[in-house]
DNA sequence: GATGTTTTGACCTTTACTGACCTTTAATAT
DNA sequence: ATATTAAAGGTCAGTAAAGGTCAAAACATC
């Protein structure tokens, strides 16, 4: 039943439940060749069935000796974090308002106040340069994943 | 696990940890001999593991007698941060030589498990976008202002 | 049949590994 | 002393082994 991709989704899934660090390592190649369909597939469902929003984050490496690697975020039920990072950073956000998220994140006690000192530094229109939009862009995508990225359930 | 040149990192930063003189002096071929490989392969992980910026010095000598020397350049109590940021992040940094960095401060303690995921986050070059050589670019400045900002008295 | 989702394949980039050839140093022979 | 040989390590280009990207084709849904 399903397509492929919801086959390969499950696979992970199943995978990562029983894996106890969190988080799955597979060779691109395998996985293809387990399902029968080309290595880009692979890449296809991490796209639309593994993204922050669902909670995954997933990393990899090249080369011989590659891998993927499939970790789940550690979001508690109830503050979901995700959620407001999700909401406030969109495509762009201003350094006022990436102020105002660290100040929460900090009060809140999920950023300590070395991290939110360090994020700060980089949200800063003078360590980022560029000009409007492209600083706001910028400034978006890196404090989506420097969150996101603290969400690791394996740190 | 990993590939033959983790193997070799592996051995060699055990090797550094177990003896007392902070130096490991080996034979190329003997080492080239222990894990069945190529001498040059030794080369390959020196030149991608054992870097300045890891924290690593090597130097060695050729003919009858010949030998290498893998140093660890430990960060001494005293020293100054701000001097080794600045001798290591110039007006660009890839993001290897940026890794490199992140991982020698942490294990020297100067960066917590989190912050320096955190930091790995941030000049990743997904998180940065741009092309050469302007990603190199953004990455110093990056880099530099936030392990300066981690320099704040107050922390 | 228009739209959205899945599947495929051609081409690209990154990392690991190998081998042929080169340079330096020490030991030995003349 | 000098020349020769042996014993190291260095370099670099080429090959192999991964994963990434993107657009087109196929399929599904309404």
């Amino acid at each position: 039943m399903g397509t492929l991709a919801d086959e390969i989704e499950k696979y992970i899934k199943k995978m990562l439940d029983v894996s106890l660090k969190g988080f799955l390592e597979v060779k691109r190649n395998d996985l293809a060749a387990m399902f029968l369909c080309v290595p880009s597939q692979i890449n296809y469902v991490l796209e639309t069935r593994f993204t922050n929003e669902q909670g995954y984050h997933v990393e990899s490496r090249r080369g011989g000796g590659g891998y993927l690697r499939i970790i789940k975020l550690g979001v508690k039920p109830g503050d979901d974090l995700l959620t407001l990072v999700n909401s406030t950073i969109g495509k762009m956000i201003s350094q006022q308002s990436g102020e105002g998220l660290i100040n929460r994140l900090e009060e809140e006690k999920f950023l300590t106040k070395r991290e939110s000192v360090l994020i700060r530094a980089i949200i800063d229109k003078n360590s980022l340069g560029l000009n409007q939009p492209e600083q706001d862009l910028l400034r978006a995508r890196i404090l989506r994943s420097v969150l996101i990225s603290l969400l690791r359930e394996d740190l």
